[in-house]
DNA sequence: GTAGGGTTAG
């Protein structure tokens, strides 16, 4: 709304100076009335009051009070327009003051009701019967009950307390503002009842949840209706309580558009989505009509259900009925459209919208990347008018979603300089994108930022952080995170357990895996696929097998995927390759890739050459794209010196267009994260670098290190060998690291495959060397190196 | 001037 309020008094000003000479002033009702009547411009209006004002018309209580009541309608004016109009009035009446406090509320200013209400019993005007719930109105708005509490005092002053209008509006406000108790009280002590108030009194109990309560009201009011039954199912949609939910609707003797939305809701509520769209076609048979409320609620369904031909009915019912203009169904209609893939659909919604909200242009956001659009989103986030923390977050997450993690803490970054402050949900993608990256460092300010600005940890937060905390290392902190959190639920539980068999930390993996199971908390697929893994990282077998049984008897939980592959795992490591075997075949799912891939390594690691040949031509037939696979049987082949077959294998490849995925560690350095693939020469201290691969080389040899070149599957010299292991990409980051931090600091490097048998070799005894520690995390688990031994005991 | 339904964005 714009303030006219200057200009709206100069032009007043003259009007009024023209008007002695050019106008007819106004000076009866009925010529006053028929020119408001006519009024279609500011101006025109401005004529009107300048008349009124040469006739002295304005003075008249009425005349003024209908020249007041028109003026709050137009919005071109500024209620202080019509404020000057009522103070023109010698002594206006309750109308006229009632008429302005309502114009207040209605636009959206209810702080000044209560001062009006001030000036007027200043005045010499008594309040009328509409006088006071307007003013309780207001502050229930406000939810302000010291203000209410006021107004409640008045109402008995003037004598109103037996009004039971004025009753009904105490009522509500008093429940509003979140005084049940009042509410009930003046509700039980009142002398005049009628059917709105105990709709009023049951709506304050449906409000506040109290299930108990509101179903004794309703039990006991003398009439049951169409609004209090609404209320009901409503509630009863809020506790899951369907059937009580579908009795009250069945019973209804008269159900209007609202009970049918209540009910389909209620479905909602309890992820009946398919009962809800039978609901909502029932509805449609039965001749209800529809209003846009409901079809939001249809459309969420049909969403849900993931149910696009029926979201297209839907659609053409919107636009018959004439509801596409209604901003929240066309926001509706985008988020349903993008989550089933049909971005084109929600793009034409989007850009021939005439009224877009924050809400659109999010929901336009998030549709891009559930469609993976990632570009296009951030185009949108940057062209935004306005961006709020969730579209922010949106974008933030986006990247997080899609693996992009330095654009997650890029655009982090960026967030800081404006002026949003992110929230629990912001932080947790942040949180992630630093687990994945291993930058400790970042984590570690983010998680201060959080305690700096008291945010509340909550589960995922907290869960969150544990993870990363574990996925960096650092052990200790992630328990102290655990240990401090209020309400753990088993995803914490989970990240602590599967954090600390990463770690290395078996025993204390699934000595909290007992304490959970000693606390109550019911253990989830999740939780053993962390306890299985526990077992694969020390070699647990029998345990292993043990839980792998328990999970079914003791908890129900059907093996997946992912638990068959652990057993796999284990069994192939302890060198049980028979078993392992066997355990394949008895999978009642198709083994996945990394099933394949564990029993594939099980036969490198143990020379099982013949096996581990069949079993690597069958991967390579099965995915001819995998790098992996034709890594390991190309080192399979090594291992034995056939080098003509590696070369053919590599010649395949070649055909295939597979690309060896590059070794890639990453080392976080004064909260930059720096990347180094294998061989790599490209970073900007490459010199310095290379100096201390050199030196570390010298240490390395005078400390009895032998270069373990049997995994470079390379027809080349041996020398020509050593110098492509010294460029893995691991002991690139470690030599980088050994010059850009100091000690006691630990030297922290993410690998993105497996460590190699020489780089585990070698870090054990540079950690001796250089006395520092150095924590690697591979693509399966950590190796915390200290003092010459790795905490994986070698057996990885 | 009082009482009932909803959801769309992370």
């Amino acid at each position: 709304m714009k303030l006219v309020t200057g200009p709206v008094f100069q032009t007043l000003k003259s009007f009024t100076r023209d008007a002695t000479q050019l106008m007819k002033p106004i000076s009866t009702i009925s010529i006053l009335e028929s020119s408001l009547q006519k009024c279609q411009r500011p101006n025109q209006f401005l004529q009107v009051h300048a008349q009124m004002i040469t006739s002295g018309f304005v003075k008249d209580n009425f005349a003024a009070s209908r020249l007041l009541f028109f003026s709050v309608g137009c919005l071109f004016f500024d209620l202080s327009y019509s404020h000057q109009i009522l103070f023109q009035i010698d002594v206006p009446n309750a109308f006229t003051w009632n008429t302005l406090m309502r114009a207040y509320i209605w636009r959206d200013s209810p702080q000044f009701c209560i001062p009006l209400y001030s000036l007027m019993l200043g005045s010499d005007s008594v309040p009328d019967n509409f006088t006071h719930p307007i003013v309780i109105h207001a502050s229930a708005i406000r939810s302000s009950e010291v203000e209410g509490k006021q107004i409640h005092a008045h109402v008995k002053k003037f004598g109103f307390d037996s009004d039971v209008y004025v009753l009904n509006t105490l009522i509500n406000m008093y429940s509003v503002c979140g005084n049940l108790y009042d509410a009930q009280l003046l509700f039980d002590s009142s002398p005049v009842l009628d059917l709105v108030s105990w709709n009023t009194i049951l709506a304050a109990h449906v409000k506040a949840g109290n299930v108990n309560e509101a179903i004794r009201i309703y039990d006991q009011m003398p009439e049951h209706n169409t609004i209090a039954a609404n209320s009901m199912i409503s509630l009863f949609g809020r506790f899951n309580c369907v059937n009580d939910a579908y009795k009250i609707f069945d019973e209804m003797k008269a159900r209007d558009v609202v009970s049918w939305t209540a009910m389909i809701s209620c479905y909602e509520q309890s992820e009946m989505f398919t009962e809800a769209l039978v609901m909502f076609s029932r509805m449609r048979t039965e001749g209800v009509s529809l209003d846009e409320v409901v079809m939001i609620s249809a459309l969420s369904a049909c969403t849900k259900l993931c149910a696009t031909r029926n979201g297209e009915v839907i659609h053409g019912l919107i636009i018959r009925n004439g509801h596409e203009s209604y901003v929240n169904l066309q926001n509706a209609l985008i988020h349903m459209y993008s989550s089933h893939g049909n971005i084109v659909a929600a793009q034409q919604l989007f850009d021939f919208c005439s009224f877009l909200d924050q809400i659109s242009w999010n929901s336009m956001i998030a549709g891009y990347l559930k469609c993976g659009l990632v570009v296009e989103a951030r185009a949108l986030f940057d062209a935004m008018p306005s961006k709020d923390v969730v579209s922010w977050t949106t974008m933030i997450g986006g990247y997080a979603q899609h693996d992009q993690f330095m654009e997650t803490l890029e655009l982090f970054n960026e967030m800081q300089v404006g002026p949003i402050r992110p929230d629990e949900t912001t932080l947790v993608s942040v949180i992630s994108a630093c687990a994945h990256l291993s930058a400790l460092e970042q984590g570690k300010w983010v998680h201060a930022y959080i305690k700096k600005n008291s945010i509340d940890i909550n589960i995922f937060l907290g869960t969150t952080l544990i993870d990363m905390y574990m996925k960096c290392g650092s052990v200790e902190t992630a328990l102290e995170v655990f240990n401090g959190m209020k309400d753990r639920g088993i995803s914490a539980w989970n990240a602590v357990i599967s954090g600390l068999a990463m770690n290395g930390l078996v025993m204390e993996s699934l000595e909290r895996f007992a304490d959970m199971e000693n606390s109550g908390v019911l253990p989830n697929e999740i939780t053993f696929v962390g306890v299985l893994g526990a077992c694969r990282h020390a070699g647990l077998v029998d345990e292993g097998r043990q839980h792998f049984k328990s999970m079914q008897q003791t908890y129900g939980i059907q093996p997946n995927v992912k638990h068959y592959g652990c057993m796999v795992d284990l069994f192939g490591r302890a060198g049980l390759l028979k078993e392992a075997e066997e355990f394949m075949e008895s999978m009642p799912m198709t083994p996945d890739v990394a099933t394949w891939g564990a029993l594939l390594g099980a036969c490198k690691k143990h020379g099982a050459t013949e096996i581990g040949e069949q079993v690597g031509k069958k991967l390579i037939e099965l995915e001819p794209q995998h790098d992996g696979f034709h890594v390991l049987l190309a080192n399979i082949y090594a291992s034995t010196g056939r080098w003509d077959d590696v070369m053919k294998l590599r010649g395949t490849m070649r055909k295939r267009g597979v690309m060896k995925i590059p070794g890639c560690s990453m080392i976080e350095s004064n909260g930059v994260v720096h990347e180094f693939l294998a061989g790599d020469r490209t970073h900007p201290q490459m010199e310095k670098i290379d100096k201390m691969i050199e030196e570390m080389t010298w240490r390395l040899k005078t400390e009895g290190y032998q270069p373990d070149i049997t995994d470079v599957a390379y027809d080349i010299e041996e020398e020509e060998k050593e110098t492509t292991l010294y460029r893995h990409s691991e002991k690139l980051a470690i030599a980088f690291g050994l010059i850009s931090t100091f000690p006691p600091t630990p030297i922290r490097i993410m690998k993105n495959l497996r460590i190699c048998g020489d780089c585990h070799e070698a870090a054990k005894i540079i950690s001796r060397a250089y006395q520092r520690e150095i924590i690697v995390r591979d693509r399966q688990r950590f190796h915390h190196f200290r003092l010459g031994l790795c905490s994986c005991t070698d057996f990885w």
